[in-house]
RNA sequence: GUGCCUAUAGCUUAAUGGUAAAGCACUGCUCUGUGGCAGCAGACACACGGGUUCGAUUCCCGUUAGGCACCCCA
């Protein structure tokens, strides 16, 4: 008897490894979003939609591929997102293209073109969508992630700094996300900027034989980032740095000033930090970061971009903006014990048993749907057991029954699954009685 | 792009220089038209390639992917 078992093993093993081949896997730091994690965007999309139409913006989406031009001239040709990080490629045409970093340069390019600002002035709008970075994946960083962003265009007037800000909390206020921190400062325009770059890298270059090796780097290629080395020796030497503070011009800072008062009037929690720069060459005067408490991690960003406009058409289009990074986000709120709060409706599940009625029972269903009624089935299943058992796996409150005999009679079994309780109800009123149960 | 760590079933984790075990999940049976509980049975894995070896899932190297740090950023 054994034997006989060993041998039927085999060939069924046998038959069921075909020739091996190898399955493309996804590419590195670009991860697919499955259904387990379905509720979690929907929860982010959601509040997204919400706080989206409560602040009046408007939808606008941007192709994923751009001119390489439109990034290099927008971003900065010189920062390490242009340098290092971005996807660029040639096609077959022959343009240079590229996938893109972020999305304001695209929003900012769609205004111009489009002479967005007769929509409206100043513009108001958000879009989502997947941005590309080649770096080195690790915590809070994919080389393919989701933003969600707002932008205020046209518009020079610090009220709209504090409304981005506010726009991006209450973001996070309907994700029921705590302990975000505002942290802000000013890098002024290109009238004061030049000034403090060259004070700071002249005091640098006084301390420069005590500055770790990266900072020897950053002292030539960029001296603004000096002040985010987190080495002890560079950060006792920040401490006496100039800051960009005493340096701003009489605009900036009653820029800022204005900025700051809006953000204490909204009782808003933040942070002034003299050491906040970003990488992006189109910020002029706020930049801000949202960050969470436990993690550290930037949970959105933004500030004004008043050049930016500029670089890319001449005009002159003062514009304030911020991205929230919404894998980032959610992964906070799974480690933060949050919930998903989205809500589903009810899903009734269908059961049939043998062939007339499972024939029968797509009609009956789509009736049901074409009266919002979620309903699920497994007909692939032969046994009424098998059905009730998936019924019970996704929580069904009620589960239809509908079997050789309710076909003769028209009539199907509504069976309440927490009580055990079951009522058989003609097909004709079958609507109607799955509606009442759902309600009670 | 640099450095360190990791890779066993769908998931979480064992063991082993002689091709692998468990829990959860899955399929089915006990129960031919009634879920949750239980029992039983079944299917499913050593990431890929190379080397050392009589023999490698185990040791070594490479590739790929994941984690962490740097760099930078959402």
């Amino acid at each position: 008897m054994p034997n006989k078992k060993e041998k039927i093993k085999t060939v069924n093993k046998k038959k069921q490894r075909g020739p091996r081949v190898e399955l493309p896997q996804s590419l590195r730091g670009m991860s697919d979003i499955l259904p387990k994690d379905e509720l979690w965007w929907k929860t982010v999309w959601h509040a997204g939609e919400t706080v989206s139409e409560l602040h009046n913006f408007s939808f606008i989406e941007t192709p994923i591929v751009e001119p390489a031009a439109l990034f290099e001239l927008g971003v900065g040709a010189s920062t390490d997102i242009i340098e290092k990080e971005m996807y660029t490629f040639r096609t077959k045409g022959g343009e240079r293209v590229s996938l893109r970093p972020e999305g304001t340069a695209p929003v900012m390019r769609s205004f111009l073109e489009h002479h967005l600002g007769y929509f409206a002035s100043p513009l108001k709008a958000y879009y989502v969508g997947p941005m590309f970075r080649y770096e080195r994946p690790q915590a809070g960083r994919e080389r393919q992630h989701h933003q969600w962003g707002f932008e205020i265009i046209g518009d020079s007037d610090p009220l709209y700094d504090a409304q981005v800000i506010i726009i991006a909390l209450d973001f996070f206020k309907a994700l029921k996300l705590k302990d975000i921190t505002l942290k802000i400062n000013s890098i002024g325009c290109r009238v004061c900027r030049p000034t403090y770059k060259e004070k700071l890298k002249n005091y640098y270059q006084s301390e420069r034989a005590k500055l770790c090796r990266d900072c020897e780097r950053r002292l030539e290629m960029n001296p603004l980032r000096l002040l985010d080395c987190k080495e002890e020796g560079c950060r006792l030497i920040r401490a006496r740095a100039p800051i960009i503070l005493d340096y701003l011009c009489q605009g900036c800072n009653n820029h800022l000033k204005s900025v700051l008062e809006l953000v204490e009037d909204n009782s808003i929690n933040y942070e002034p930090d003299p050491y906040l720069v970003r990488g992006l060459d189109y910020y002029s005067r706020t930049v801000f970061e949202l960050v969470h408490a436990s993690s550290g991690l930037a949970l959105a960003g933004g500030g004004r971009y008043d050049y930016l406009s500029e670089i890319l058409s001449g005009r002159s289009v003062p514009a304030v903006g911020v991205a929230l990074g919404l894998e980032r986000i959610i992964d906070t709120m799974i480690k933060s014990g949050n919930v998903p709060h989205f809500r589903t409706k009810p899903k009734i599940f269908f059961t049939a048993v043998g062939e007339q009625a499972k024939k029968a029972s797509l009609r009956i269903m789509s009736e049901l749907r074409s009266s919002g009624i979620v309903v699920v089935e497994a007909l692939g299943k032969k046994s009424l057991k098998a059905q009730l058992k998936l019924a019970d796996k996704i929580k069904a409150p009620l589960a239809l029954i509908f079997g050789q005999r309710e076909v003769f009679e028209k009539t199907v079994i509504v069976r309440n699954m927490e009580s055990g309780a079951q009522e058989t109800v003609v097909i004709d009123r079958l609507v109607e009685e799955v509606k009442k149960r759902l309600k009670s």
